[in-house]
DNA sequence: CACTTTCTGGACTTGCGAGTCCAAAATGCT
DNA sequence: AGCATTTTGGACTCGCAAGTCCAGAAAGTG
């Protein structure tokens, strides 16, 4: 199937606007008909570009969602080298989540999806990928020093992980971000390491 | 509506048959032509039964599950007041959604039920109850001097409680327990109030 | 300009599954 | 027994939403 430009720009307004759709509230069952509304498009034009129908074109949704997660933080992540720098991150993940609320386009979208092939694959890619980040942070801590050589670096980048999963399940149950700061405390106070290691560690 | 033996006999029936049907594979979507079929009942039976329809035995089955939740762990969860119940505890936790595994019955519920009114409050009120637990028993080590007095114990059992969400979380889309793993050590560590390790690691 | 390919709209089919209805069987009650 | 109430089965309605089909418009191509 080839695509001119024009092709490619329908097929991306039908994606934006299931993406768009997916994210409001009401999450609990997409029709094909409210995304062909949204996007002022037909019937035709959905199967047109994705043959799959309905399980594609989430697919494709879930594919960008997972992306957009990494993006958010992405100035974050990837300056993690400093406990400052820590401490921007753990900001911009509470502010995002706090901002989404109940709403998780991804966990919406895993529901829809879960049973199909490949939707596993793609969350599945998205924790390793954002566990490798956290994993990079930490080692570079432990390159300047600031965290013990001694710390498993890949178990507690999991552990973040888990965390902030867990944070954030929580938080679209019940609304609150506390246990998801709560979280991030307890999982920072650790990298530090022992409350009785002073600050400086090694003399300057 | 009153309800004869044979009548509450009925009803638990189908209750049961939802509820195992949907602890089983492939829960993306009950209908309840399958949930008659397992349980042996006609549609008559479950509107006479469940007024309220396909909503309403969810949400009944939802409560069960979340009982099932606490119960699961009572023995242990019931016990925490030394640092031997708590390592019994997370072994306890590990064991439970090993065997699970890619299967929450409570995560299927709540994304099928999810947008119906009560059913946040009946997580809701699952992850309060849980979590007021863990806090008795991290009050219960402070009592006995094992924790430190200075450490908020409500916090520190909210951070638990996201915890195991997110471990359970990630169980459930990459089949592995690693990450709970690490998650409960770090938390452990963390109320032991211990050095994780023994620092010093840039001698020379 | 002819001709091919891609794009677009929407009517139509189809299947599924929730919920309704009612008549008959069972049970409870006095 | 006689009457009321509860229980049971299953046929039926009804709406929704996924997916099909095709004819016509709009590019691209040489």
């Amino acid at each position: 199937m080839k695509l001119t430009a024009k092709g490619q720009a329908t097929r991306t307004r039908i994606l934006d606007a299931a993406a768009e759709y997916l994210r409001g509230e009401a999450p609990g069952g997409v029709t094909l008909d409210e995304v062909l509304a949204a996007s002022r498009t037909s019937k035709g034009q959905l199967f047109h570009y994705f043959p799959g129908g309905k399980e594609e074109l989430l697919l494709a949704v879930a594919r960008l969602e997972a992306e957009r997660v990494l993006d958010d933080q992405r100035p974050y992540l990837d300056a993690l080298d400093s406990w400052d720098s820590w401490a921007k991150w753990r900001g911009a993940l509470i502010r995002r989540y706090r901002a989404q609320g109940t709403q998780c386009p991804l966990a919406s979208l895993m529901s829809q999806v879960g049973n199909v092939d490949g939707a596993a694959e793609v969350a599945t890619a998205l924790l390793q990928n954002w566990q490798a980040h956290v994993r990079r942070g930490i080692q570079r801590m432990q390159d300047s020093g600031q965290v013990s050589l001694g710390m498993d670096a890949d178990r507690m980048a999991a552990a973040f992980i888990a965390g902030i999963q867990g944070g954030v399940t929580v938080l679209r149950t019940t609304g609150s971000t506390s246990h998801l700061e709560a979280m991030l405390d307890v999982l920072l106070a650790h990298l530090r390491g022992a409350p009785t290691e002073p600050t400086v560690p090694f003399a300057a």
